[in-house]
DNA sequence: GCAAAGACGTA
DNA sequence: CGTACGTCTTTGCG
C-alpha cells in the first residue's frame, strides 16, 4: 500500500508547458511514421511523469487555450499581439496530446473566451476550498497572484527540465514583492509577452520600490503627486495603462466546471488506448514508464483478482461486493438459467494437457466461457471425467475466445470442437478493425472497466487461471454484442466473421502439400547464384560490400561512385529497385545491374528458405490466417505468409510449382475474381460508363481507353491500356496526378490531361469518392456494402500529410473491405456447398481475390462448376462477377 | 535483446 | 506524392 497521501490537485497551463518542450526538443529528433512532429508531446508527457513522480499529486487537470481569441482580447486586441505565428511543426501536437491525456486517464480542459489561466485559477479556488494543496504549472507569471499558504507554482527556470517551486517567498526574494502583489507590479512594468506596454521608465525595480513603500498599486496612483522626477511625471500620465493592465492580468477565479474535483482523481490509465495512441506517436520508451507507473496512484476500477473458486456458482460471482460491472453483466443473463455449473481443477485434465481450459456453463443458454491456453503438465489425464467435456465440446454452441486457434490446436491432438456460438476476439476486431491490443484484460477494462488483476502480470490469458478466463470470454461476449447490434455490424459478424473462422481453421488444419525436394533445389540453385553474382558485383567496384546493407551501399553509390542522389530517405539516398533503376538509366554502371540481380535473387533464396523450413512433419505447411489483422476486413496470413509467394517474374513464379495437390488428390483448382475492386467501384459509383464497360464483355481497359481517346476499342494499342489501365487501378487507391506522371513515366500535364479524360468520361466515379471521404468525415467511419466499418480520425488533421493519408485510405476502405466481404461470403457458401455434397475436396488457400483447392479423385468438374456458382452469385452486384479458374498439377500450372 | 528502417514479395 | 499486408536484414539503442 502506498502511504497516506495528502490530496494535492495539480494544475497544468498545457500549452504553457507544451511550447516549453516544444522549444527544448528539437522537432526533427521527434516525428512519427506520418511525418508528424511529437517532440513538444514527448516533452510534455516526460516532464509530466516527471512531476507526477517529484511532486506525487492525487488529482490533476490540464487547461488549454481554445484560441488566441478571448475576452482580454475583445478589450484589448492587441493583447497577445506579439506572438508570431505558431510554427508549423507545432501544428497538429496540441489534438494529439489531449488525445495522450484522454487515454491516460487526464482531464483536459478548456473554454471559449477564457485563457487557461483562468480555468486553473478557477480551479484552484475550487480545490483550496475543498482542503487540497494546490500546485499549478505555468510559465506565465500572472499565475503568481494565485500563490496561497497552499497554493504554489510550478514556474519553469531554463529548458524543459526545471521547474522552480514558487512560493510567496520565493517571489518576494525574486521581484521584491509578495505573490499576490506581483500582478500589481507587472501592471506597472507592463508585460512584453502579452504585449502590454507599462509606464515609461518604470522597470521591476522601480515598482518594487514603489509597492513596498505605498502597499498596494491604488495607493500608488492615489499619491501619485507625491512621486518625484520624470518617472512621476510619467506615471501620472499613464495612470490608465496600469490600471487597464491590472484589469487584464486579474484571472477569474470563479468560472464553473461540468465535473467535480473528485473526477480529477488519478487512477491507472486505459492501458489499450495508451499503447494505441503512444504507438501512434512512436513513443517506446514513454510506453514503458507510463505502463509501470500506472495504478502508482491508486484505482477507481473494479479489480478482479483471479479468485474465482471451482465448484462455485454464479451467485457468488455477481455477491462480489463492488462488481457493478460484473453484476450488469450477469444481470442480463435470462432468469431461467440455472445456477452454473464450473468446470475447473482435476475435471479440466485432460484439456489442460492440450491446452485448454473450460469453465462457466449456463445451461440450456450454452454458454460457456473459455481460456485457450498452451500446455501445461499441471494436471494428469482422466478419461472417465474428461467424457462429458468432451462430448461438449465437439457440440459447440458456446462463446469462446479466439475459436479458430482454439479449434486448430485442438484438432492437433484430435479433439472436436463445434460451431461456437460467439468469438468476443471477432466481435471486438469489428468493433474496432485498428486495434492492435485486442486481449482479453484490455477489452474487459475497455467495455467493461474492469481491471483484471492476475498473480503474474507477465502471465498470458492461457497460462492463468482457467475459470477467470472463461469468465471474462463470458462476460465479453456478452458485453460487446449489444455494441456490434448497435452499429449495425451484427450481420458481418454472424454472417461472414463467424462463419470464416470455420473455414479458415480448416484450410489452417489441412495446410498444403508441398514437394520440399523441389524448394530445395531451387534453393541450393539460388544459393549458388547469389555468391556468383556476389562476386561479379565486388569485382566491379573492386572490394566487398555488404549488398543487403543500405547503409554501406549508400557509401558506394553516392561516394566512390559518386552518382548523384536519389529519393531521399532518413538515412540518405534511397537504394530501393526503383532509384537503381534510375540510377542505371543515366549511368548504365554494371555495379547497379548486379545489385539488382542480386537483391532478386537473395530475396528469392531467403524466401525458398523460409518455405522449407515451414514445411511440417506431414509434408505441408499450415499458414495462419490473421482474421483481426487489417483495418479493411482482408485476411492476412503469417508464419509463414502465403499471401505473397512470386508470381511477377517468371524466376519467381517457378516456386509456385513447389505446392502440389497432396497425395490421394488428382491436381489443384484455383479459382479468382476478375478485377473485383474494379466492380465494386462500378457498383458503389452507380457510374453508367464503367457499368456498360462490364456488361458489355469487352476487355475492360480497351474499352475505357476507346472512351477516353475517343477510338474504337480495337484501335487501343497496348501504350494507351496500359495507361488506362494504371489509372483504373490507382483510382480505387486514391491515385494523385504526380503519383500517376511517376508510375507511368509521363509528363505531370500528360498525367493531369489523361485523368481528365478519364474523369470527364466517367464523372461518377469521382463524385463517388468524394463522396465517401466527406460521409466518412462527418460519421468518423466507413462501410462496406455489407456494414462492416473502418473508422478514421485523422481525415480533419491540420497536418496535409496526415490528412491525405487518411483520405486516400477512407476512399479505398469501402471498395478493399466489400472485396474482401464477398470473398469471405464465397468460402463460406462453397465450404458449406462442398461439405452439403459430400466431397472430398479441400479448399486450401486464399489470396484475397483467388482460392485454391485441392481436386479429390473424380471431382474436377463437380468442384470447378460448384466454385464458379458460388462465387459468382454470392453477391449481386450491378455488374457481374468474373471469375476465372485455372487447373494443373501445380499451383504455377493451375495459375492463370 | 529489441525495434526501427529499408527493402520487397503479394492482391 | 497509390491501398492493404508480412518477413527479412541491418543497424543502433539500451
Amino acid at each position: 500500500m502506498t502511504p497516506e497521501q495528502k490530496p494535492t490537485l495539480l494544475l497544468i497551463d498545457g500549452h504553457s508547458l507544451a511550447f516549453r518542450a516544444f522549444y527544448a526538443l528539437n522537432p526533427d529528433n521527434f516525428k512519427n511514421s506520418q511525418g508528424q512532429h511529437t517532440n513538444a508531446i514527448h516533452g510534455f508527457i516526460s516532464m509530466l511523469l516527471t512531476i507526477l513522480e517529484q511532486h506525487k499529486p492525487t488529482h490533476l487537470c490540464v487547461a488549454f487555450d481554445v484560441s488566441r481569441e478571448s475576452f482580454r482580447t475583445q478589450e484589448l486586441p492587441e493583447y497577445k499581439g506579439t506572438r508570431g505565428e505558431t510554427p508549423v511543426e507545432f501544428l497538429g501536437q496540441t489534438e494529439l496530446l489531449v488525445e495522450a491525456l484522454t487515454a491516460m486517464r487526464i482531464t483536459s480542459v478548456s473554454r471559449e473566451m477564457f485563457e487557461a489561466d483562468d480555468l486553473i485559477a478557477s480551479l484552484a479556488n475550487k480545490g483550496e476550498s475543498a482542503g487540497f494543496e494546490v500546485l499549478i504549472v505555468s510559465g506565465d507569471r500572472d499565475t503568481f497572484q494565485l500563490i496561497t499558504e497552499k497554493t504554489k507554482i510550478l514556474y519553469p527556470v531554463k529548458g524543459v527540465l526545471n521547474l522552480q517551486k514558487m512560493d510567496d517567498a520565493a517571489v518576494y526574494e525574486k521581484y521584491g514583492v509578495h505573490a499576490v502583489q506581483y500582478p500589481e507590479l507587472a501592471a506597472l512594468v507592463g508585460e512584453t509577452s502579452d504585449n502590454l506596454k507599462g509606464i515609461p521608465g518604470v522597470g521591476p525595480k522601480t515598482a518594487a520600490k514603489w509597492i513596498q513603500e505605498f502597499g498596494s498599486l491604488q495607493s500608488i496612483l492615489d499619491n501619485a503627486e507625491q512621486i518625484p522626477g520624470k518617472v512621476g511625471e510619467s506615471l501620472r500620465e499613464n495612470k490608465e495603462l496600469a490600471i487597464r493592465n491590472r484589469r487584464l492580468n486579474h484571472l477569474l477565479r470563479d468560472l464553473e466546471f461540468d465535473f467535480s474535483l473528485e473526477e480529477l482523481e488519478l487512477g491507472p490509465v486505459d492501458e489499450s488506448a495508451v499503447r494505441e495512441v503512444f504507438a501512434k506517436l512512436s513513443f517506446r520508451t514513454l510506453l514503458t514508464k507510463v505502463l509501470s507507473m500506472r495504478g502508482a496512484n491508486g484505482s477507481q476500477h473494479r479489480v478482479i483478482s483471479a479468485k474465482i473458486e471451482p465448484e462455485k456458482n454464479l451467485e457468488v460471482l455477481s455477491a462480489e461486493p463492488e462488481a457493478t460491472a460484473v453484476s450488469a453483466v450477469i444481470a442480463d443473463l435470462p432468469s431461467e438459467a440455472p445456477a452454473a455449473k464450473i468446470y475447473s481443477g482435476a475435471k479440466l485434465a485432460a484439456l489442460s494437457q492440450v491446452g485448454l481450459a473450460i469453465a462457466i456453463e449456463l445451461g440450456e443458454r450454452g454458454l460457456i466461457g473459455f481460456g485457450a491456453a498452451t500446455s501445461t503438465a499441471r494436471y494428469n489425464w482422466d478419461g472417465k471425467d474428461a467424457k462429458p467435456l468432451l462430448d461438449l465440446l465437439a457440440k459447440g454452441g458456446f462463446a469462446i475466445w479466439d475459436y479458430k486457434a482454439t479449434k486448430r490446436k485442438l484438432a492437433t491432438h484430435g479433439i472436436d470442437l463445434g460451431d461456437p456460438s460467439d468469438d468476443p476476439l471477432l466481435i471486438s476486431y469489428l468493433l474496432d478493425p485498428t486495434s492492435k491490443d485486442l486481449n482479453p484484460d484490455s477489452l474487459i477494462r475497455t467495455y467493461c472497466g474492469i481491471d483484471i488483476e492476475r498473480q503474474d502480470p507477465n502471465q498470458l490469458l492461457a497460462e492463468s487461471d482457467p475459470s477467470l478466463d472463461a469468465w471474462i470470454t463470458a462476460v465479453l461476449s456478452m458485453a460487446l454484442n449489444p455494441q456490434l447490434e448497435a452499429q449495425g455490424q451484427l450481420g458481418v459478424y454472424r454472417d461472414i466473421e463467424l462463419p470464416t473462422s470455420k473455414v479458415l481453421a480448416g484450410m489452417e488444419i489441412r495446410g498444403i502439400a508441398v514437394n520440399k525436394s523441389v524448394l530445395g533445389e531451387q534453393f541450393d540453385e539460388l544459393t549458388q547464384e547469389v555468391e556468383r553474382i556476389a562476386q561479379e558485383a565486388y569485382a566491379i567496384i573492386g572490394h566487398e560490400v555488404n549488398l543487403a546493407s543500405p547503409k554501406q551501399l549508400q557509401t558506394v553509390i553516392f561516394e566512390e561512385l559518386g552518382m548523384q542522389g536519389t529519393r531521399s530517405v532518413k538515412t540518405g539516398y534511397s537504394t530501393n529497385a526503383e532509384a537503381l533503376q534510375t540510377l542505371f538509366e543515366q549511368t548504365e554502371h554494371p555495379f547497379l545491374a548486379k545489385l539488382l540481380e542480386h537483391r532478386d535473387s537473395t530475396k528469392l533464396r531467403q524466401m525458398t528458405e523460409t518455405l522449407v523450413k515451414a514445411v511440417e512433419s506431414d509434408g505441408r505447411i499450415h499458414t495462419t490466417y490473421s482474421q483481426i489483422g487489417t483495418a479493411t476486413g482482408r485476411l492476412s496470413s503469417e508464419n509463414p505468409n502465403l499471401q505473397n509467394i512470386p508470381i511477377k517474374t517468371q524466376r519467381g513464379q517457378r516456386l509456385r510449382s513447389a505446392f502440389i495437390a497432396g497425395e490421394g488428390y488428382e491436381t489443384l483448382l484455383t479459382a479468382d475474381y476478375s478485377q473485383i475492386e474494379m466492380r465494386i467501384m462500378a457498383h458503389l459509383s452507380e457510374d453508367a460508363g464503367l457499368i456498360e464497360a462490364f456488361n458489355a464483355g469487352e476487355d475492360l481497359h480497351n474499352f475505357v481507353g476507346a472512351r477516353i481517346y475517343g477510338v474504337e476499342p480495337a484501335a487501343v494499342d497496348s501504350q494507351m491500356r496500359s495507361k488506362v489501365k494504371a489509372m483504373s487501378y490507382g483510382l480505387v487507391y486514391g491515385l494523385s496526378e504526380y503519383g500517376l506522371a511517376r508510375q507511368l513515366r509521363i509528363t505531370n500535364s500528360e498525367a493531369k490531361q489523361l485523368m481528365a479524360d478519364y474523369f470527364a468520361r466517367f464523372g461518377g466515379v469521382k463524385s463517388y469518392l468524394d463522396l465517401v471521404v466527406s460521409k466518412a468525415k462527418n460519421l468518423g467511419y466507413t462501410t462496406t456494402v455489407y456494414g462492416r466499418r473502418r473508422p478514421f480520425s485523422d481525415l480533419n488533421s491540420k497536418i496535409f500529410q496526415v490528412r491525405e493519408n487518411a483520405r486516400r485510405a477512407a476512399l479505398n476502405a469501402p471498395i478493399q473491405g466489400t472485396a474482401a466481404d464477398i470473398m469471405k461470403l464465397a468460402m463460406v457458401a462453397v465450404q458449406q456447398e462442398m461439405d452439403r455434397q459430400g466431397l472430398k475436396s479441400q479448399l486450401l488457400l486464399q489470396v484475397h481475390d483467388e482460392l485454391v483447392f485441392a481436386v479429390a479423385q473424380g471431382e474436377l468438374e463437380t468442384l470447378k462448376q460448384l466454385a464458379l456458382e458460388k462465387m459468382r452469385n454470392v453477391a449481386k452486384l450491378s455488374v457481374p462477377l468474373e471469375v476465372h479458374v485455372g487447373i494443373g498439377s501445380n499451383w504455377e500450372l493451375a495459375g492463370h
